[in-house]
DNA sequence: ACCTGAACACCGTTCAAGT
DNA sequence: ACCTGAACACCGTTCAAGT
């Protein structure tokens, strides 16, 4: 297990990502970033240890540039209400997944418990404190939150909310009453809205009124 | 855009499936599911366009799977309140995470309107309507439970929430307050017991009591 | 300390041809 | 109707060598 070089890890993770988010993630080869980088594909390997541990590079990153924003938002990071700094991190995230959409689903396959990662863990864990949940549910609560944050913002820029449209849905052969029932209700829908009506309801069971 | 031969699709995919579950997604190739079959690798192009629609066979195979269990669970498919369907349909779809975790994740990425899967959705609705949602919110309400559940049973097969023992996350130099209170809090949890409780929360949601 | 070149064992997919 | 063979343009990664 030889120890990596750290020097030129931010310069080749802005190269990956700006390829992912050009040309998507099947783009994203070790030989692709190299010669973005101005390299060959053999000198990637003594600041990664393998495809693999770029791509946990990329992860953080993405974490980073959340923490990052956080931290803008409004100066030391605790000003504001329990609920608006919730808010504004599950907002931020979800632009997060619109600006690199090919690299943000792997959010959810990797452990990435980078000390960026520690830190928005940390700050929802306050919020969640703050609102009242007691110690023993809050790694729950926030666990519970950030797994629907990050799936909506996936399914969204995945397309699975929108795949199909309403007569697709409802096409002869597929026994489907209640679709049938619902054929007014299943119009293509506006996802900030149904993204902020998600989140209210998110907050009903963090602090019932 | 060529006609698809059909007759030995479903056949393609169990040998897909297979591989997927014994060694991983990334063992899963075209060449590798040929072999399996007895077939040269340019055979399967006469039953899926590209590799691509051959995962999204696999996906509707996962819905298909699911269909199967919930028509068994109690006959018809209706008999039950409407909590304990939709809780079977949670745990069964938990249960497929566990039974095929390569594959499992990509019903995040792929839209996916087979008729399995809108059948799924329809009794996800039946349910939801039967709860006393109204009509205008149960696909919203929809959507956000399958993308919880979807989401929880993904980051579990994935390691994304057993990632970084309990000294990582309170590691000095990273400056997590929050963390270092709840440190009697984070030590490795029961997943079955938090993801009935998370449900729990999401059906006060659905019904406040 | 950092990088390169050549090589190995793979990929997905196209095209033309075969029964 | 169904399948094959050869080929193209790629992959990630190892190893030995170079400055």
């Amino acid at each position: 297990m030889r120890k990596l070089k750290t020097s030129r890890q931010p310069e080749i993770l802005d190269a990956a990502l700006a390829i992912a988010d050009e040309r998507g993630l099947d783009a994203l080869s070790m030989r692709a970033v190299a010669e973005r980088v101005g390299v060959t594909p053999m000198a990637l390997y003594g600041y990664f240890r393998n495809k693999d541990e770029l791509l946990d590079g990329l992860v953080g990153r993405l974490l980073t540039k959340l923490v990052a924003e956080d931290a803008e938002r409004i100066g030391p990071g605790l000003e504001g209400a329990w609920n608006e700094r919730l808010g504004a991190i599950a907002w931020a995230t979800r632009r997060l997944a619109r600006e690199h959409p090919s690299v943000f689903p792997l959010l959810l396959s990797r452990p990435s418990v980078t000390p960026d990662g520690v830190r928005v863990v940390d700050l929802l864990y306050q919020a969640l404190i703050e609102a009242g949940v007691p110690d023993a549910d809050v790694p729950r609560i926030e666990r519970m939150v950030s797994t629907f944050v990050i799936g909506f913002a996936i399914s969204e820029v995945n397309g699975r909310f929108s795949g199909g449209s309403n007569e697709t849905r409802t096409r002869r052969g597929v026994d489907a009453p209640a679709h049938r029932r619902l054929a007014g209700h299943l119009a293509a829908r506006d996802w900030d809205a149904e993204f902020a009506a998600d989140l209210a309801d998110l907050m009903r069971i963090i602090r019932p009124v």
